[in-house]
RNA sequence: GGCCCCAUCGUCUAGCGGUUAGGACGCUGGCCUCUCACGCCGGUAACGCGGGUUCGAGUCCCGCUGGGGUCACCA
């Protein structure tokens, strides 16, 4: 497949994740960071982040924050980069022009480039015109300016001089090797007028000053590589080795976008999805390993490698998105109680419910474990255990709190009230004695001791509820309960 | 349209010449049961089509069809 089945045979590889700062990371983005991440973290090399902000009109700082803050989140960390720094300073492409512009010019004395006189004016009026022509054409660069004298005084931007016969190939780990023919390119732009490089010369030039070694990125960048491989031929440079990742879909089968809010990772960081839950999801997403589905993060960066990414696009799947975050927090061996609650505090807090009782929190816990999709639902599932009185749903209220049960409801508050061990097998064994002695089914009684101890019409078992709630609190929620059976009884008489 | 890439259940995927084509999500029948959930048992559903190669093809080759990406002074 590639000339070079190890990637790493000798020096620990180097990869970068290089966002432009123009929206939310979203999570194709984020699965192009977690693989270069995992790579470098299993071979003990170096992940960095390189901000590529050289279209200034769409980069915003606050992107760049918003992405690294995503990126945090998740517990992908970064060796060199915005915020860390590095050798390789700054990490910033707006701040390293002069650096492209004397590559550029070293470009150009060799031939290899060359100053373009032509105003955007004139190119769009070009394009405009052909399309007038044959709305189906596609417009390439006629090479107007490559004979023309070189006049560095005149505002130009610089195009690369593309050779025109022959083919450009290089071996991707994941694709194997890709050939496209060099009749087929036209002669791009390196460098805008204002001095700014664009993608193709800014990525190139500091993946090889950044001493990259492999360069992992989305499968839309394939068709841009050989221009890069063009470049790096044309300076003589080392290549990097390449993996390009199958794209990530939309459920519809289109391009994942910026622009669709619903994928960005920061969505699920406040849906309640945990980072795990998130990167899980994400890794098995045209990587696998064998039936394996769930992994942890240190499963995931001993068991990554690029023979085992896919090569076909997936689309995203919401509900399988969600089965992986609840399977993360349902486990406690994946999201430890420390973790958990610390996750649902501030869920906890938007609804009003500040300072949780510690106690109280870790004893529901085991509770809502299988009950709780992700933190969000993990605080509604907590609500009751914390609010006096709880809130009621009024249909659950209406269909149990009726006067028939404001006996039951009453004479097991009265047996509560001096049960010395309040425990799950002895409030049971209250419950159980009480149907023997009524000759009553235990689901005649539960949905009103339910609604009576929750205020809804579903929650964990009773005995354990009522555990967490306390003795007090249980009897004071059964007689009010035996209150709104009757208060049910006056408003209906 | 040019160039590039891809093709197994609806979805994510396993499979690397010989399998009753496996797992997961979803959907669904049942069990458990004080409700809900978890869990358990079962069901549903796939190799796009046509040619080769081979004793034998989901696996290799070619064509077709289909899908996607990309063709900017965006990245």
């Amino acid at each position: 497949m590639t000339d070079s089945s190890s990637p790493s045979s000798t020096k620990p590889p180097r990869v970068r994740f290089a966002p432009s700062p123009s929206g939310y990371l979203h999570i194709g983005g984020a699965r192009t960071a977690l693989f270069n991440w995992l790579w470098a973290k299993q071979q003990g090399g170096s992940f960095l982040i390189r901000i590529e902000d050289t279209d200034q009109d769409r980069s915003s700082i606050e992107s760049v924050r918003a992405i690294l803050d995503s990126l945090r989140w998740l517990g992908i960390d970064w060796d060199e980069g915005p915020e860390v720094g590095g050798p390789h300073q700054p990490y910033f492409q707006s701040e390293r022009k002069a650096l492209y512009r004397q590559i550029v010019e070293e470009l150009i004395a060799r031939g290899k480039a060359y100053r373009c006189y032509c105003s955007n004016e004139e190119l769009n009026a070009q394009r405009e015109a052909l399309k007038a022509k044959d709305p189906k054409a596609q417009f390439v660069y006629p090479g107007t300016c490559r004979d023309r004298s070189d006049q560095p005084d005149l505002p130009h931007a610089v195009r690369f001089k593309s050779p025109k016969s022959g083919a450009t190939s290089f071996d991707d780990l994941v694709f194997g090797t890709i050939t496209t023919p060099n009749d087929t390119q036209q002669d791009f732009v390196l460098v805008r007028p204002n001095g700014l490089p664009l993608y193709n010369l800014g990525a190139v030039v500091d993946d090889h000053v950044m001493e990259i070694t492999l360069v992992a990125r989305g499968r839309d960048h394939i068709g841009n590589t050989p221009q890069q491989v063009m470049l790096y031929e044309a300076m003589g440079w080392e290549k990097p080795q390449f993996a390009h990742l199958p794209m990530m879909l939309s459920p519809k089968g289109e391009k994942l976008s910026k622009r669709h809010a619903s994928v960005s990772v920061s969505e699920y960081r406040d849906k309640g999805y945990t980072p795990m839950g998130v990167l899980n999801y994400l890794a098995r997403f045209g990587w696998s390993f064998g039936d394996q589905e769930i992994f942890s993060r240190e499963d995931l960066i001993e068991k990554f490698s690029w023979e085992r990414v896919g090569t076909s696009d997936g689309k995203f799947d919401e509900k399988k998105f969600a089965d992986v975050a609840f399977e993360h927090l349902k486990t406690p061996a994946l999201t430890d109680d420390a973790t958990y609650l610390a996750g649902v505090v501030p869920y906890l807090a938007q609804a009003g419910i500040e300072q949780p009782s510690r106690e109280k929190l870790a004893l529901a816990l085991p509770l809502i474990r299988e009950r709780a999709r992700d933190l969000k639902d993990a605080a509604q599932h907590l609500d009751f255990y914390f609010r006096e009185p709880p809130t009621f749903d009024e249909k659950a209220r209406q269909k149990q709190l009726v006067p028939a049960a404001a006996g039951h409801l009453d004479t097991l508050a009265d047996q509560f009230a001096v049960l010395t061990d309040f425990s799950a097998p002895e409030i049971e064994k209250v419950f159980h004695d009480y149907i023997a002695k009524h000759a009553l089914e235990m689901k005649v009684i539960a949905q009103p001791v339910r609604v009576a101890l929750t205020g809804r019409a579903a929650s964990p078992g009773l005995w354990d509820v009522m555990v967490v709630l306390g003795r007090d609190c249980s009897v004071t929620r059964l007689r009010r309960g035996a209150d709104l059976c009757r208060s049910t009884a006056l408003s209906a008489g």
